[in-house]
DNA sequence: AGAATTTTTTCTCACTAGGAAGAAAGTGTG
DNA sequence: CACACTTTCTTCCTAGTGAGAAAAAATTCT
């Protein structure tokens, strides 16, 4: 919440905004509807309706589509939503590599690059989103950052695990010189961010993602809401106390990430298995544990500890839901059945476990629909 | 939400409820302020603010007081905010008792009583609140409902620890007798929103309050809004899977508070120094500790446990400050420091920890803090 | 071909929020 | 003590407005 004085929350300007931001809202949610749809939808009269469409049909939100299908009575005038009205640059930073996106609202990309992580990281995403954006400039609504550490309140300390980078406020220069509504996160906040908006989490509104990689981190979408943290650092579950009570001093990798995430998996899968370190060391485990009773035996250690790690946030927050990520999504369904049927022996409510559907778009979703919800203004009420 | 068909939302009624709660929320949290400070509060005209001070001048939420400190011009008309304008009615929910009491919007009891609880809760609730609440109904804004055990959906299902009663949607009920919105809560969370808008955490938006009585709960508020969870089933830390893996089923009573709980200390307490069970057995812990190497030690094993339960909330929601309540409160001032040292040892982000201010008069704050949320009009946009 | 139905557009008007002007109620100054 | 100045509060005025109602449009039905 910004320290100016407060406008009039019944304003002329803020009632304007506000009807056009129902209209979109509703527009941007059906994809495909009449004015009389869009009136049911947002209460607006029929004529007020009318003169909003004629604003946003002018400016390229809405296009017309002829009429509806045949009814008794005149027919409905169908508007579809034009995703391409709003565009969103989504940007990863992942040292050494910097990859920026232009995706319209569907998530459709229309623009990409990657290239090396140079020293100034804010010239680098300036002139990639501008570049790439071009003549859509005016259509670009917001800039969502990821980034592989915690962040707070816009400044970056990047995980351990991919090396340490200097903390700065990247999303207030960035918005600076783009003009438009930036927003910075953990690249796992805005997976969880996805899944919830355009993946396997888009049927409720809170949900746990827990995601393997190098290390391992949790997302946590609470009633709509992703949750970061006082600091920044919710989700940083490679740190709980479980398995055996060894008090280390918090020393940037946690005790549980150092035994189960996928590095640690790889290690044991090549001494179960000799040979190359397996492209995808949880599927081949999941694999092996099909004919090898050591695998077998491992892959029931690994399963335990990842419903601790599960039973731990539900406990606390009671998600309801549990999307896999990374490494954990390629579970093969009998190792994901052993999982949910260990999670719901112990959890004290219902907490489905499902495997997150959007791979490496999910950020991208996270993105879209940080920048979007950045785009919006905000009523004055609490 | 409610399934009902949106209403416009810049209507002329609710502009007029957008005016009206601009002003009464800016009041309440001011106290004491002149009309010039409503218009800068709320953004609102002085030509609107003069005739919204008129009506609710009129109605009795605001008093005026007379002239303002001198200074040069035409001095301030002074106007008080009038809790007594909103009543709140707090119900506990304490099987074989039930408790009502009538609050204004600070706090303030005006009437109360306890009684025995029969079979006919809901018949109950609205005879106590009718008759303590008496001429003052029309201030009446909302009620509030704590019960000893998890809510889901207005529907309550009380803590083991307490035994059962039947579950059932008395919030509904009550609301229909009494047409005023009621909100039921587990006492836990209501006690995390007392501290939180009166107590020890007024000056956060973030904590989690450990309460530790017959069974160990969690009330968590984040981003100034209570967490209650999918299911209800938010702040079960009992459950926690913590010291010493034996994956027993879900059973009702956790793991973590069946050692740790106040009953579990007692017991150990008088192992340690027979004679009569302590009325408070974590003070008698912390004296004992001062003399006694078994008790010190004992005491420590506390400490950590209470300690690996806190960096298990820190790790998934990064709360930032951890209040204490019940006989976790009752700790001294050493062993606090020493918690405190063992928490900050282990978190990934700062996390405080105090004891909790408002003891039995949290839930009471709590209530009045959910009652007056539940009486504001939402706006339509998400 | 005309009636009926439904949607969209236009018309009308009571209401309104805020800018401006005026009134009120002080303090400061000669 | 009278007048000027300053600040607050109230009243006046008006351009804008959101929705109800009426009219127009565009179909299907009989």
């Amino acid at each position: 919440m910004s320290d100016k004085a407060p406008t009039s929350p019944v304003s002329r300007e803020r009632s304007r905004e506000i009807k056009r931001l129902s209209v979109i809202l509703a527009a941007r949610q059906a994809r495909r509807l009449s004015r009389v749809d869009l009136a049911e939808m947002t209460g607006l009269s029929a004529a007020t309706v009318t003169a909003l469409v004629r604003e946003l049909v002018a400016e390229g939100y809405l296009i017309e589509r002829g009429p509806g299908a045949p009814t008794t009575g005149r027919p409905r005038e169908m508007l579809e939503f034009n995703p391409r009205a709003e565009l969103v640059a989504a940007v990863s930073l992942e040292p050494p590599r910097i990859s920026c996106e232009i995706a319209d609202s569907e998530g459709a990309v229309i623009a990409h690059r990657v290239a090396r992580l140079g020293a100034n990281v804010v010239e680098t995403v300036c002139e990639f989103v501008l570049d790439l954006v071009g003549d859509n400039l005016p259509s670009l609504r917001g800039v969502a950052i990821a980034v592989p550490g915690v962040s707070s309140n816009g400044a970056v300390r990047l995980a351990p695990s991919v090396g340490l980078v200097e903390a700065w406020p990247i999303g207030e220069s960035v918005q600076r010189r783009l003009g438009v509504p930036v927003v910075v996160d953990n690249d796992v906040n805005l997976m969880a961010a996805g899944e919830c908006v355009a993946g396997a989490g888009a049927d409720v509104a809170n949900l746990l993602l827990i995601h393997v990689a190098d290390g391992i981190g949790a997302g946590l979408v609470l009633d709509g809401k992703v949750r970061r943290g006082a600091s920044g650092a919710a989700g940083e579950v490679g740190f709980l106390p479980l398995g055996g009570a060894t008090e280390r001093r918090y020393s940037g990798v946690g005790e549980f990430e150092a035994r189960w995430s996928v590095n640690a998996i790889a290690e044991r899968v090549v001494a179960l298995n000799p040979g190359r370190r397996p492209e995808s060391p949880v599927r081949e485990l999941s694999r092996l544990a099909a004919t090898s009773a050591p695998a077998r035996d491992y892959l029931d250690e690994v399963l335990g500890a990842w419903a601790g790690l599960i039973l731990s946030c539900a406990c606390v927050v009671d998600p309801g839901l549990v999307l896999l990520s990374g490494a954990a999504a390629e579970l093969d369904d009998p190792a994901l059945d052993q999982l949910q049927t260990l999670v719901s022996a112990r959890t004290p409510a219902p907490t489905e476990v499902r495997r997150a559907t959007l791979g490496d778009q999910a950020v991208l979703h996270g993105a879209i629909s940080y920048a979007l919800s950045a785009a919006v203004p905000r009523p004055s009420l609490p």
